[in-house]
DNA sequence: ATGGTAGAACCTCTA
């Protein structure tokens, strides 16, 4: 039993839905994770996505601000909208479906960015996307019961050397210092996570999924960074087949400044 | 070293 997944911090839902329509056109998933919908839950085009074979909407909304919408092709089951930090931000939705006989929970995830200063003294952004990432530790990747569990989203967190353009030049830029890639990959080895994205790719390699919207031509300065990801549980990992990073989407009409990230599993 | 863009909503915040 195969499926696909992807993963896609879209900056307005509403704006961009002829993108997802695009998306789904070219690649087809079985389940789409959005971040940043910035649409309260009465604004979101549950319609529009009906429409289109996503019979099954779990969403997370706000006004203005944040958001995250899981919807899919298949039965899903809303588990959980989880608060970090004692805010109300809509930064999770956590949902369960079955595949191949098996129970899969299934995390979607929108960090806070943290600002620019990354200084927790002085930005409370950046002490709010500390603390965030602390919190996550209690979410782990529970193997009980032969069930597995996925988590994605953007995580605005690039952890790996080769996870940005220059690792020497964004040592302190929010995203890549070492207090974030630090706790952040101490919390994903705590709760033991697969980060599927780099599991078969040499350490070296780099990997972006998103390019910024102040780059005067980002394709030709390619000053990208690997903000979203995918994890899985290690029971899992068998069933993981392969994935996709859409780079073509940050050239798309009005984009978003990610791109969609498509990983397939065969249970 | 600086400033560059984009979205929501309405003033300025967030990214």
């Amino acid at each position: 039993m195969a499926f696909t997944l992807a993963t896609w911090n879209i900056n307005s839902v509403r704006l961009r839905m002829p993108l997802v329509e695009q998306l789904i056109a070219e690649r087809n998933p079985d389940i789409i994770c959005l971040q940043e919908t910035k649409c309260p839950d009465d604004l979101f085009p549950a319609a529009a996505f009906r429409k289109l074979g996503y019979e099954h909407i779990a969403i997370h909304g706000q006004k203005g601000y944040h958001g995250v919408a899981t919807v899919a092709r298949r039965p899903i089951e809303i588990v959980e909208k989880r608060r970090f930090c004692e805010i109300e931000d809509s930064r999770h939705i956590s949902v369960r479906f079955e595949a191949g006989g098996r129970k899969i929970l299934l995390h979607n995830f929108y960090v806070p960015a943290g600002g620019d200063e990354p200084n927790p003294q002085i930005n409370p952004k950046f002490r709010h996307k500390l603390d965030f990432v602390q919190e996550m530790n209690a979410v782990r990747a529970d193997e009980n019961d032969g069930a597995g569990s996925i988590l994605v989203g953007d995580l605005n967190i690039a952890p790996l050397e080769h996870d940005v353009w220059s690792h020497k030049q964004l040592l302190n830029v929010v995203s890549h210092t070492p207090v974030e890639t630090e706790s952040f990959e101490a919390m994903r080895k705590q709760g033991a996570w697969a980060d599927l994205m780099r599991l078969n790719v040499p350490a070296e390699q780099k990997i972006y999924t998103w390019w910024s919207y102040r780059a005067a031509d980002w394709q030709a300065s390619n000053r990208g960074r690997r903000l979203d990801h995918i994890w899985s549980s290690n029971n899992l990992v068998p069933a993981f087949t392969g994935y996709e990073i859409l780079r073509d989407a940050r050239g798309w009409e009005r984009p978003s400044d990610h791109v969609p990230v498509i990983a397939r599993f065969d249970l």
